[in-house]
DNA sequence: TGCTCCCGCCAACGC
DNA sequence: GCGTTGGCGGGAGCA
């Protein structure tokens, strides 16, 4: 398993790079008008506190040394900028079309003329239709540059599961450069797997990876969150709305089906008896917590099957009351991040359910679904709003005024910060 | 045309 | 004050 993994590793090193990352590194370098030259980046420079030794600096690894990574663009601007780079720089500015010539002209440029700069930027319209087809085929297609196919590649950097004995700590900033993105993507990436606890944040811009091991206590606890939080009676309730919905738009309204003004009371999401938390704060919001929460749906829903727009509606925090279409894209948007990120680790697959409205996109859950395993799962520990419900003997079903769904709704979950630790 | 989701801006956060 | 983190939505690729 190690050896595949390393051979995986290998196919990603930066030392050997490959055509297409080398193309997107190249557009990105492009993009930012600055000059990258990988070989003579910048040290990382320690933290601001610690004397720097320079006589040592060599010997620094990240595992030594918490190091503060300096940001790409900084890195880059070490190179000395050329006589023309600020005319380039204009010229990008000006116009976009320009700009994606430059693209093109930078891919084909022969290394040895990149002196001449300035006097390529002056027969743009030289770029034959030759060249621009033969960048269009190389340039990455949207899917190349999907997340779910970085975070492919990302896995492929670690051992599923990797021996108790070896740490390993991924550096955001070196697998954003390894891998050609924007530390941004990685962000993305991490935070689905750090709701999964297949990665844990030791420091800043450091993360700890510790593969599949502990997935089905993971599941099993995220399951059994699902179940107190009703999850699925949610989803039915949903689901029933919309036909209802249905029913009132194309028939005659139906007096006991229709949702009125008490139905919708019910899926008030707000929190207004907590005052001291902040309902759109962005902790709220986090991509860790959606991720969690949409993997709870699969897991309590019997047909493992989530359509996006329910998924999303469960979602939002707000009021039903006054649905915010703009919110509701957002949230969809967010959650084909992780449903890419997911179909990544196989635990689920696109799939579309044709409902009376038609089409609608939604994703099957295929990873494990029995958790019966013999170690006591462990139990997670999720702050509420400041407090933490008594999670052993006690849940979160046992609280105050438990009347399905409002008290759920209350119940809103600040997940699995702690399930590694135990 | 609607779905999908890349991309990067910019604000919150934390040191 | 500055670097890190990540919410957010514009808009373009794609089916």
């Amino acid at each position: 398993m190690e050896v595949n993994c390393l051979t995986l590793k290998d196919l990603i090193n930066p030392r050997q790079p490959r055509l297409d990352f080398a193309v997107e590194d190249r557009e990105n370098a492009q993009k930012e008008n600055i000059f990258v030259d990988r070989s003579r980046m910048a040290p990382k420079t320690p933290i601001k506190n610690e004397p720097i030794d320079l006589s040592k600096q060599k010997i620094f690894t990240p595992e030594r040394n918490p190091i503060t990574p300096v940001k790409l663009v900084d890195r880059q601007q070490v190179e000395p900028w050329t006589p023309t780079a600020n005319l380039k720089m204009l010229i990008s500015a000006a116009s976009p079309d320009i700009r994606d010539r430059e693209k093109k002209k930078g891919l084909f440029r022969p290394i040895e003329n990149k002196d001449d700069a300035f006097t390529d930027s002056l027969q743009l319209d030289d770029v034959g239709d030759s060249a621009v087809d033969e960048f269009e085929k190389q340039r990455p297609s949207r899917k190349q540059k999907s997340l779910g196919l970085l975070c492919q590649k990302f896995l492929a950097r670690y051992p599923s599961y990797p021996l108790s004995t070896e740490k390993t700590t991924i550096s955001l900033d070196e697998v954003a450069v390894s891998l050609g993105v924007e530390r941004r993507r990685i962000y993305d990436i991490v935070n689905v797997l750090e709701s999964l606890q297949l990665v844990s944040r030791v420091a800043k811009n450091q993360y700890g990876w510790h593969g599949r091991h502990s997935l089905p206590k993971t599941l099993k606890n995220l399951q059994r969150l699902g179940e107190e939080q009703k999850y699925e009676e949610q989803m039915a309730y949903l689901q029933q709305k919309e036909l209802d919905l249905m029913d009132y738009k194309f028939g005659e309204r139906k007096k006991d089906g229709y949702p009125d003004a008490q139905d919708q009371q019910l899926l008030d999401f707000s929190e207004p008896d907590y005052p001291s938390s902040s309902a759109n704060s962005r902790k709220d919001k986090s991509l860790r917590i959606m991720s969690q929460k949409f993997v709870m749906l699969f897991l309590v829903s019997k047909t493992k099957i989530v359509t996006l727009d329910v998924a999303a509606k469960i979602l939002i925090e707000e009021s039903q009351d006054t649905p915010d279409h703009s919110k509701f894209k957002t949230k969809v948007r967010r959650l084909y991040d992780i449903a890419n990120v997911l179909t990544s680790l196989a635990l689920i697959k696109k799939v579309h359910v044709t409902e009376e409205r038609g089409r609608k996109p939604a994703f099957k859950w295929i990873g494990p679904v029995d958790f019966s395993t013999n170690g006591k799962a462990a139990c997670l520990r999720p702050v509420y709003l400041g407090f933490q419900i008594p999670f052993s003997g006690g849940s979160c079903s046992k609280q105050k005024n438990n009347t399905f769904p409002v008290i759920q709704a209350k119940c809103k979950v600040r997940l699995l910060t702690s399930l590694l630790e135990q």
